[in-house]
DNA sequence: GTCTATAGCTGGATAGAC
DNA sequence: GTCTATCCAGCTATAGAC
């Protein structure tokens, strides 16, 4: 490695930081005031430094939504995929479902940028949004080894996982109300997707 | 009538209908640019008279917002009551639910005024409040003539339509991709509750 | 009740010195 | 890269004439 790469690593990596430091501000201020009264002014106060320094490191106030956006969706990511215990696939899925509902839950603002359209002009990137994407393809292949590939059944499973996160958000924050319903909201989803099977055990494939 | 009493009822049906123009302009403004983005320049000027002018009618931005909020629950609970053609029990849960994705999905920024809690500091007063309140007792109803009654069904049930339209209006909105599956869900909510009765029939009460 | 005019504030973004 | 200073636009809300 030459001196001039090892500058220049070293640099990037001051960048870097210095990029992640404005990012964790923008979290605390999120958190506190809610995601979208997210100003520039304040962030630049929170993170030590004035609102032109802010320009150095990201070109707009998007641009900071977006590496919000991919940090989330990181660590969705990280949270949904890390293995799994049991090995009975049912355990797997109702396992999933917990961790969807926690995350979802644990914290507000990171939901709504993750998961609503709440920010008025706000699209992700495709690099931010490729770990999301990721963890969905894992989340079919859990109900696969369930037996459930059917388009339809896979419609309602998301119907039925991001209406549990929305009445346990919206209507009981920070309690456990529809979170206890989990274990029998599976039993329920299961049995009727078994009971149908598109292609009948009695056909030989 | 006296004369005095006459005058005051034409006088309060003119400041009436002035409210309800006023509140027409602004549904029409938050159809095309989004319920967050109304602002009382362009509410003004839509419904042809100057800023100041919309304070004689209404003391705050707020109150616009709880006016709409209103007009969006009488609305609700019009849709919601009205009389449901078939005697079964069960077909009246699924129009009732045909009807709930319906009036969701027809109106967006209603639907996020009404069930969503997208607008910063705004909170609706008891009195606009009041028809939700009264359409969701006769949802309550209508789930009890299908013998539905543990309050653990009630939040399923909830969960299941809520998390039905918002799948609807954010994967595929002006479409029917969930609309498609109400028959399905609503067979296997019902085959789910009614398999495990809280009261099982083979005890004498 | 309706207007003109404007106060008072906050927002994102930039110019230019250092 | 970081600052001071500032631009320009938008917002809600009010003062005061008519």
């Amino acid at each position: 490695m030459s001196k001039t790469e090892e500058v220049t690593d070293w640099r990037e990596s001051r960048r870097h930081s210095a990029r992640a430091a404005i990012v964790d501000a923008a979290w605390a201020l999120v958190r506190k005031d809610g995601l979208s009264a997210l100003s520039l002014r304040d962030l630049a106060r929170r993170a030590g430094i004035t609102t032109p320094t802010v320009y150095a490191y990201f070109d707009s106030k998007a641009a900071i939504y977006d590496a919000m956006f991919g940090q989330a969706a990181e660590q969705f990511e990280l949270e949904m995929t890390s293995p799994y215990d049991p090995d009975d696939p049912r355990e797997v899925l109702v396992a999933s479902l917990r961790r969807f509902v926690g995350f979802c839950t644990s914290d507000l603002p990171r939901h709504q940028l993750l998961f609503q359209r709440t920010i008025p002009g706000f699209e992700p990137s495709a690099d931010s949004y490729a770990p999301a994407v990721r963890a969905l393809t894992k989340a079919r292949e859990r109900l696969a080894k369930n037996g459930i590939t059917d388009p339809r059944h896979l419609d309602m499973w998301t119907a039925l996982t991001i209406g549990l996160v929305d009445q346990q958000i919206s209507n009981d924050p920070g309690g456990d109300r529809w979170i206890r319903l989990i274990d029998d909201y599976v039993s329920m989803f299961l049995a009727h997707c078994l009971q149908q099977p598109l292609h009948p055990p009695t056909a030989r494939e």
